[in-house]
DNA sequence: GCCGCTTCGATTGCATACAACCGACTCGAT
DNA sequence: ATCGAGTCGGTTGTATGCAATCGAAGCGGC
């Protein structure tokens, strides 16, 4: 018998790490707004378990950033500003032009041909324009990137970094021209990261990311300048 | 009567966030040395508290990376070997460079003059060879050139790797010659942070760092290569 | 009618109780 | 003597109960 096939984790994840996982996913997708009040009876009757699980969970959250804590009022999903965002993207710029420097100097032959297949999952999903699919390639590309910069602090750092901002990117919409024009990116970034050429890809990585702001600024150009309306914020 | 004078908050905090903060100080400034057990019943006893708090603050702490959780074996204090305090610098490095970058755009004249104050403030312990004060406002003053960057994620992400970079520094030694020299570094990058002189600010910041960089190192080459004796690890 | 105080429901903060788990030890069989 | 199953103390994981707090609605005084 293959031990592999053993799939299913035999000891199961504590509560407060899965239901860290799932909070995030509902905030990070949206499901979640900004400004969204975190209710315990709620969500431990959502999640089917007791608060003290729950409650860790959100103080995670709350150490990523992904929602504030209120004394006594409990926690709420953190907005997104046009200049947090702004923020954000000028730190991941840094980040992303260390980490190709980095992955150019040190990423084994394996670890591009593996961001090669990635990247070339992504192409087909782009050609059958599931966007949800490419997204997360788009993401996993990134983030190996980074990992294979050998730096596992920048990693982490990225990462946490990276959940914060795709909030923001799950909003924004995508228009054609710009998937058409990220997707002729991508093909650039993977030709210099297998060049090891790294002051291209550091050229290009920050250009992607300049024009992945763009895109959010939009979003947020149309959303931000009006914020009268409040959102009910129910959990 | 003055607001200002209403000194002590009103609200106590909740117990989770002192603890927290209590207990990275341990952390921080070695008390609890890597690879520490953090055990809760000790450390309800120690703080006079009961688990629940204890429970989240130790979540919040996993999540800032200075311990790590074990499923059903608690929590312990993450380990600083060679390389991650190297990895640490490098990121260090890329994040004060850009906050030089836009804290010569950015600052006001009243923030400089505010880091200058603490400067002094700190070239007078230094005279006075008060290392612990001394070290409190070369932190301070590193976290206020970032603040006035005017990023805010910049200051959270490096406020945070401080933290635990921070750990390292407090168990190197600092010899009087380094002493020295840092502290003359520190009256260059004042000079241009106050005259806005963005490429050797960050010029200085980097050599700065660097220098940094090595007391650690010297530090962990004499205690890393012979990691026998596992620490007993009590909490 | 408007303002401040009081009361009440709902919610969070904390403490405690119970269950599951781990590691070390004992003890017996080979 | 060594290995392995079984047991037990101690620890962590989770659920629940109680106290403190907040916000809003109700109420009386001006």
């Amino acid at each position: 018998m293959k031990l592999e096939s053993i799939v299913e984790p035999i000891c199961p994840r504590p509560l407060h790490s899965e239901v860290a996982d799932r909070l995030r996913d509902l905030i990070v997708q949206g499901e979640f707004e900004p400004g969204t009040r975190l209710n315990e009876r709620l969500l431990t009757e959502r999640f089917g378990i007791s608060r003290t699980p729950l409650r860790e969970a959100i103080k995670m959250l709350a150490s990523e950033g992904l929602v504030q804590l209120l004394p006594n009022r409990g926690a709420v999903v953190t907005a997104i500003t046009r200049k947090s965002a702004l923020d954000m993207f000028q730190v991941m710029g840094v980040l992303e032009s260390l980490a190709g420097e980095l992955a150019c100097a040190r990423a084994t032959d394996q670890d591009i041909e593996e961001i090669a297949n990635l990247h070339a999952t992504m192409r087909r999903h782009y050609k059958r324009r599931e966007l949800n699919e490419y997204f997360r390639l788009n993401q996993e590309i990134h983030q190996r990137i980074v990992d294979c910069a050998g730096n596992a602090e920048l990693a982490d750092i990225y990462r946490r970094l990276s959940v914060r901002l795709r909030r923001a990117r799950y909003m924004a919409n995508y228009s054609k021209e710009r998937w058409d024009e990220a997707m002729a990116e991508h093909e650039q970034i993977l030709e210099a990261l297998s060049q090891r050429n790294a002051r291209r890809l550091k050229t290009l990585l920050a250009t992607h990311l300049d024009n992945k702001l763009k895109v959010i600024e939009d979003w947020l150009g149309t959303v931000e300048p009006a914020p009268q309306k409040r959102a009910p914020a129910r959990a």
